[in-house]
DNA sequence: TATTATTAAATAAATGTTTAGTTAGCTCAA
DNA sequence: TTGAGCTAACTAAACATTTATTTAATAATA
């Protein structure tokens, strides 16, 4: 849920304003900590204290711990879910939208870094510890990539690959790649390793290299879009 | 470290013999509920009772939860560190080796699946509080896939790509594909999931697809490798 | 007998939640 | 407009659990 300063600010007191806040302030910290440390690994005085508020808040506002973690996995997934509507419903070639789901993907993370590790997490722990109503999102999300291989092989335009395992591979890579960037910046040293080349890099070489990989022997020949 | 009846059983008396069984069925259990917990989801309750032993046993065995986790990692990191020995010292072609590198990280993944589970939580995590002595042997894994994509692209048989990303993505899918085994599973909600073909078709796929995505034109015509 | 392995209970530290009390600000009657 | 009353937001401390480790006692065996 994301709230804009003009819903906040308008016909809101001080006072409640300063319940947003806290609120926000809260989720933001959370979400970092949940993200960098699992859900057990987290203390609620270090969300509390990261937040600037006081630790009682946490209850307060959202009823405790596993509540206030399930609320930022919904909002995660929601806003994932919604990232990836149009792509979902594109009726593009599958290369194209391959291509499209690629790009969606890596910005998403790129703005959300907490979605990808709380995601791996969550599936990390024979996942989906999620609420009911949860599931099908993710389960949609995670069907899209090989709806869009299937789409590739019916086309003619993708190899004949078991599309499953593919899109296995596939989603790994994206995830593992922005999931991992916090300890790749721990190994580079240096002090301010500027990421955003390597974001670019990766995207560039990961979408020529799995668009060359799945190509279709005919359609080989086709023209790279620059 | 694996133990060997042999080993065991030479010259030990029986209550010797009962002390490294406890030991073993500590690292046991332990192992596969780091692996699917994570370090700090783990309580050593648990451990003691999946081993079937008395959870002072632990403390008494390997001076705590921590040692014993450091002590499991430790051995993880180092058996993966041997595996990869032929492969690290090899002088054949990038896409042998690459080849090779792939079904070896299968093999392994397939015997030990709370390998790439724990490592990945580690790199999670910002990673690295591993014992200072296990760091390079880490690297070494780390920076072995760049090595042979360098070499790939050096001999002129792989796209000139950017070897550290593209090692990032290929690691990326190798481990996320073993490392969610469990989810997926659970997904499958097939009773008795066979996933032994399930990765037979990954590491096929995924080497057929890598190779074609790397491959330089000038070598597009080399055939396939039965 | 001396040493090692094991157990059950005790212990101390920590952790998430609740509670009781306080403050700020909004509402509405006067 | 004012100010008493009310409620939501907040704080600090207390609380009840949980959790890893230690201890003291016991059994096995070399």
């Amino acid at each position: 849920m994301l709230y804009t300063l003009a819903m906040v600010e308008q016909q809101m007191g001080r006072r409640r304003r300063r319940s947003t806040a806290t609120r926000e302030a809260l989720i933001d910290a959370a979400t970092a900590l949940f993200a960098e440390r699992g859900f057990e690994g987290t203390r609620v005085d270090q969300i509390a204290q990261s937040a600037g508020v006081n630790k009682a808040m946490i209850s307060y506002h959202f009823g405790g711990k596993k509540s206030l973690y399930n609320e930022i996995l919904a909002a995660t997934l929601n806003e994932a879910h919604d990232r990836f509507h149009e792509i979902r419903h594109s009726v593009a070639p599958a290369d194209e939208r391959l291509r499209d789901f690629i790009f969606a993907f890596a910005d998403l993370a790129a703005t959300q870094p907490a979605l990808p590790v709380m995601v791996l997490r969550e599936v990390l722990s024979g996942g989906l510890h999620i609420d009911e109503d949860l599931l099908p999102r993710f389960l949609e999300l995670f069907k899209l990539v090989q709806g869009i291989i299937d789409q590739g092989v019916r086309e003619g335009t993708f190899m004949n690959v078991n599309s499953y395992v593919t899109h296995l591979s596939l989603l790994g890579s994206l995830v593992f790649f922005f999931a991992t960037k916090q300890v790749r910046e721990l190994l580079a040293d240096s002090p301010l390793p500027s990421s955003v080349p390597e974001v670019r890099a990766f995207v560039r070489d990961f979408e020529r290299t799995m668009r060359r990989g799945l190509a279709a022997p005919s359609s080989a020949a086709k023209p790279e879009p620059a």
